[in-house]
DNA sequence: TTTAGCACTCTCGGCGCGAGAGTGCTAATT
DNA sequence: AATTAGCACTCTCGCGCCGAGAGTGCTAAA
């Protein structure tokens, strides 16, 4: 397949430009008025039909304008986009945003999702930061009534679980601070594999502790542990594309339900590292329910530390430049934070 | 204004109760076919025509059959609808699903939000539990890097807090454990006034503390300042009434926008104690967002403890019977959750 | 008081039609 | 050889029309 003259990544350029904006499909003459192009409209017309041939345009019918193919929106992502940036003043205003947030994770989690949204006029999902290795770091045993004991623990990365766990009989809070400042000494920095191997005389309450602690670091490793931030739902409503309700529907159950939505995660940005950004056109053939959505995801956060997913979901016809920018913007902040919280 | 006889009132129960299924106006004969009513067409007519003039049914157009009015359902719900409870083993599975929650404040908010949603068909918030005068149990400050400490709070009822700070200079892990303990003895069980009010010899570093525990205090009393949850958005998308989409966002917005939420909820729970559930249908002409909705809400909790809110949202034509009922059987669920965490 | 009968009203789906937008092809032009 | 003007053709969309169907209100009889 030969490559595309300058002149017809120009007008698919253009077609998706205005496509993206007017939701209609755009004729040639349309084209060379709004643009001022060079080209009559005949010659677009021609070029059109190239690039219709090279399956990157589609008729909606025979005698209406062009709307860009799935195939055309990708090649756009590829290779006529480019490496677009947020207006400075937009990023410092952004950023100015996060920074008034102080270290309050779950304010960050809610900006970003909420800044995703709002610059992208999409859905937006963003994951809490889950620690790959999750490394104890701090534990706290709070006497509450007879046999219950409220559990804090704390993992490297500043990352705080409580659990309520009911003891086999009444324990003294004086045992139980005796027994944490031992485990505190014990387990400090060491992973759930580390602490598994670990041999030490142990008392039933810390046995009982340790493995409780264990199972919590397991499950702070997992993506979808830790809480999942959304936004801008309606704003999918707002789009032409989504008018009636049923495919409004099928677009928002994405993100509602969680073992979906896991899959989707995990299978896609595996393979993607840090600051790597995945675009996701039309569900590429492999995700049923987002044939008629795209989602830019990024993983964000510190390899080997905490990382956590961010995106947007939108409709295939999506402002895919400004969309990736920000998502590549804010997961650049995200990672910063969490670098933050866990040099020390 | 007469009262409605006992055939009227019959009559109004089942058109709602017709509309409440199929979403289509009712019409006079295929009352009598469907429920195999006494009277004939033309006899429920003449009723039909008294219950359109007194206020509670009307007619979407001249020739068609009978819709209710919003006042025809604060009849229903009021008067005729009586007290509907769920059925034992719905009960049943739906209280095993949250003790398998064990005492997982995280997981009882999602599951009470997802019970809601599937069993009313509709949208449904749950709000976690806020103490209404919070009060401080326990503190506990962690170094991380240099002047970064991480502070976590623990509430009376096992709300955790948690912050991270900076200090104005380099603090020992040691100091920290001596301020914590402190101050832990200082402020065990005391509010935010009573702290402020304290007189007690107290450090720099110690002051800066307790200038931040009575912050967080105060912020932990205001009814949204913790979390939101939400399920079954897509249920709203899923009814006739909002297959448009301008309808459907309208809609979805006001579980959205928090300020508008939170607006709602005070207003509307404000004069309503634990274990009562209001209905607010089509907006009861206060709440011009919420024209075409109709919400259930409900508080739960312990009264002078923690309290919280949730509900439901859906279209005016709701299943308010099965709606309300499991609003009051999760609030009650969760009423439960709350003396438990807090008894001492 | 209830009910059968009936004329009347209004919606809804299907159909045809004309306007409009956009195309592809051909032939002329650069 | 590439570009462009001209033109016939195609297809959608909005509009008005019409007949079927559902449901009503009224009147008069039971």
């Amino acid at each position: 397949m030969s490559e595309l003259t300058e002149r017809q990544r120009l007008i698919l350029a253009l077609i998706i430009r205005e496509y993206i904006e007017t939701a209609q499909p755009v004729g040639s003459e349309t084209l060379q008025k709004r643009y001022h192009l060079e080209a009559s409209p005949a010659t677009i017309r021609n070029e059109m039909a190239v690039l219709t041939e090279k399956g990157y345009l589609r008729q909606p019918h025979t005698s209406a304008g062009r709307v860009p193919t799935e195939e055309g929106y990708r090649y756009f992502v590829r290779q006529l986009m480019g490496h677009i940036d947020l207006p400075p003043d937009t990023k410092r205003t952004i950023a100015h945003q996060f920074y008034q947030a102080g270290y309050d994770l779950d304010r960050w989690m809610r900006l970003a999702a909420s800044v995703l949204a709002q610059q992208a006029k999409a859905a937006s999902l963003v994951t809490a930061p889950h620690v790959e290795q999750a490394r104890f770091k701090h534990l706290e045993l709070i006497s509450t009534r007879g046999r219950q004991v409220l559990m804090v623990l704390v993992l490297a990365g500043g990352d705080v679980r409580q659990q309520m766990l009911t003891l086999a009989e009444p324990v003294s809070q004086e045992q139980l601070s005796t027994a944490a400042s031992r485990l505190n000494q014990l387990l400090s920095g060491l992973g759930p594999e580390a602490i598994s191997a670990l041999n030490a005389p142990l008392d039933a309450l810390e046995q009982d502790l340790v493995r409780l602690i264990v199972e919590e670091l397991h499950h702070s490793s997992q993506i979808l542990g830790s809480e999942v931030y959304r936004d801008g739902l309606t704003n999918v409503l707002a789009q032409p594309e989504f008018a009636e309700s049923e495919a409004a529907r099928r677009a928002l159950r994405i993100l509602e339900e969680r073992p979906l939505l896991e899959d989707l995660l995990t299978r896609t940005l595996e393979t993607t590292n840090v600051g790597g950004v995945q675009v996701l056109i039309g569900g590429e053939g492999t995700w049923e329910e987002l044939r008629e959505c795209s989602m830019i995801l990024a993983r964000y956060g510190a390899p080997g530390l905490a990382t956590g997913a961010l995106g947007v979901l939108g409709p295939i016809r999506m402002a895919y430049g400004r969309s990736i920018s920000t998502v590549r913007f804010v997961a650049g902040l995200l990672s910063d934070l969490v670098v933050e919280l866990h040099s020390e």
